[in-house]
DNA sequence: CTGAAAGCGCTTACAG
DNA sequence: CTGAAAGCGCTTACAG
């Protein structure tokens, strides 16, 4: 006996149908608005009455498999509960449901595996579409949704080389322009700790920093570029400050190229004696509670997520409906400045 | 034309079983390896293997409509943006991927209406069970939910006079706990901030601050305990810490009893002059990183996330086969002890 | 203005 | 060992 079967039965077009003696046709159309003014006014009413008072509610599934669609999207990230994608699923949510979609969402991890196994799922279960935060070598993936026709966005990450839609920021000025601000305010070796990683965005968030760098006739040798494995979180991180603040000649500013990173980053600082800003300046990407709450309140570059959610739905219904159309969204970040970047000296 | 069938024509059954000439019947069973040793071998290979090259991926909508059983999961909390539901979700998803689920979300804002839409939403698309925080007035909800025998479990809060499956924390005794750690760090005056409403987890932890009071005989007259409006944010906040500090006998301990409350209330304290912990020692609910990076580091209550979020699936898919079983799991916080509530004095 | 009928892509009891 | 047929709950072209 299938667990479904368990529920309570739910009534269906036919019982309205049968109970009234008319056909389910005419429930359907009644239903559904559908055939306004050909049909009696009497019927109608009777029609609605009986099934508000059957408590009736259409069985979408049977409605998506006769229409072939089911007013679903498929959301990937990540990780769910990192902020960063939870602020996004949540503005992604609020924008689907005002479109009458509800969302699925699954967390990838960022293992080209899992990535694929949640887009079979989902197209398993005939999604309209979906917005996806590819993860490294999701290349072939991609394309094969490319392929197939189904309606795509990409979040947060692109690829360059492949044309699909996507709605991303432009890490590499929002990268140049924070490590500019540190050297604006009279930091003269500037550490960067990311993700070691092939991924176009944080590729670019590296060409920013080198190129501030560079702009600047600052040192920039690989000595001061710290790449960190995705998956080693906080000991990574702080092995890294070490090695960074252990050198020869020690950075006096960090560019920190994650949330993750940042965060991690900042709690090992606060157990270090330096002190920021003056010891050591600091600049990060994306807002977190460590950025008001650290004692040098952070400078970070923020994202638009508000309008990259709501961004990312829209070009997925246009998408749908026009499938020829091809958008691509580079969004500008803001540089909120407080303390940790401001040295005193 | 629907947006679905611009995408690419999905190959079916039908298709493997026109193309080697036998019946849809014996595709689906081996498909699904049923009436295995009663199909021949060599049927069995070619179907296999014409599946395989086809690319061939069964219609969960077709097969959800004709068994009733979609293996989807509807969890309903207050805000996925709002870290405690986003870890929690994560939870889920890892625990419902292990058991062949999917998760659809929503939303709920604390609204009754919202939360009953996302419920109605989430039936009509016949999710197998529902997850669900519930907010005020939500009732009869819950009541029409278990009319129907809608495999339900409750986290994070419950009614007390619903017979219904839930996983929440024992909050009285939590509250009680940590608010009788103050008291035992000679902390003489202990405000409360939570929220103004009715819902029983949230009462729970008001009695839990009251009867620690009581039982070390300190003062606990409603002057030290502020409620405020959920949907008020930082400006409550702040307004109900003014208060309490500015009063004629300003209190040297505070409870803050969530996350949320917690995070905008040391951001504030943090503007003042005062010193934590020996002008005002704070515990408070739930692990943020506001607990961390404070410049005292914050004693928290610690929920046991992982264990809840787990059993929250485990008793739903209990709850689909064995619909009789009743479970109701209250579980131990754990009083993660730092800085914010040791005083030197 | 209304209904009989086909069909969406599956599963499965039944028959042979 | 295999297939014809019914049916899950809808929608909709067609006929009258």
């Amino acid at each position: 006996l299938p667990a479904g079967l368990r529920m309570k039965k739910k009534v269906s077009l036919k019982d309205i149908a049968k109970k009234l003696g008319v056909s389910t046709t005419l429930v359907s159309y009644v239903l559904n608005g559908k055939m306004k003014g050909r049909i009696s006014e009497e019927t109608t009413a009777k029609i609605l009455k009986t099934a508000a008072s059957l408590n009736y509610r259409p069985n979408q599934i049977a409605k998506s498999l006769k229409t072939s669609k089911t007013n679903t999207i498929g959301l990937i990230v990540s990780d769910i509960s990192n902020p960063f994608f939870s602020q996004l699923a949540r503005i992604i949510e609020d924008e689907a449901e005002k479109n009458n979609y509800t969302v699925i969402f699954g967390s990838s991890d960022g293992s080209p595996e899992r990535s694929q196994k949640l887009i079979h799922i989902f197209l398993d279960r005939q999604v309209d579409g979906i917005i996806l935060a590819p993860v490294e070598q999701a290349e072939s993936q991609i394309k094969e949704l490319l392929k197939n026709k189904v309606p795509l966005v990409l979040i947060d990450r692109y690829f360059p080389e492949i044309e699909a839609n996507y709605v991303a920021l432009d890490n590499y000025q929002a990268a140049f322009r924070a490590v500019s601000h540190l050297i604006e305010n009279k930091v003269k070796c500037i550490g960067m700790i990311g993700y070691d990683s092939s991924l176009f965005h944080l590729q670019e968030r590296k060409r920013g920093y080198l190129d501030a760098l560079k702009k600047n006739k600052l040192p920039h040798d690989i000595s001061t570029l710290k790449m960190i494995r995705h998956n080693l979180g906080r000991e990574a991180v702080e092995q890294a400050i070490d090695e960074l603040l252990n050198a020869e000649n020690p950075p006096d500013g960090l560019f920190f190229a994650s949330n993750m990173i940042a965060s991690q980053g900042i709690k090992y600082i606060n157990t270090l004696s330096l002190r920021v800003p003056d010891d050591l300046a600091i600049v990060c990407f994306d807002e977190t509670e460590a950025a008001d709450l650290f004692y040098s309140p952070l400078t970070y570059v923020k994202q638009p997520l508000f309008e990259m959610g709501q961004s990312a739905i829209r070009i997925l219904l246009k998408c749908m409906f026009s499938p020829k159309i091809r958008t691509q969204q580079n969004f500008e970040a803001e540089l909120v400045i407080r303390q940790s970047s401001l040295k005193k000296g």
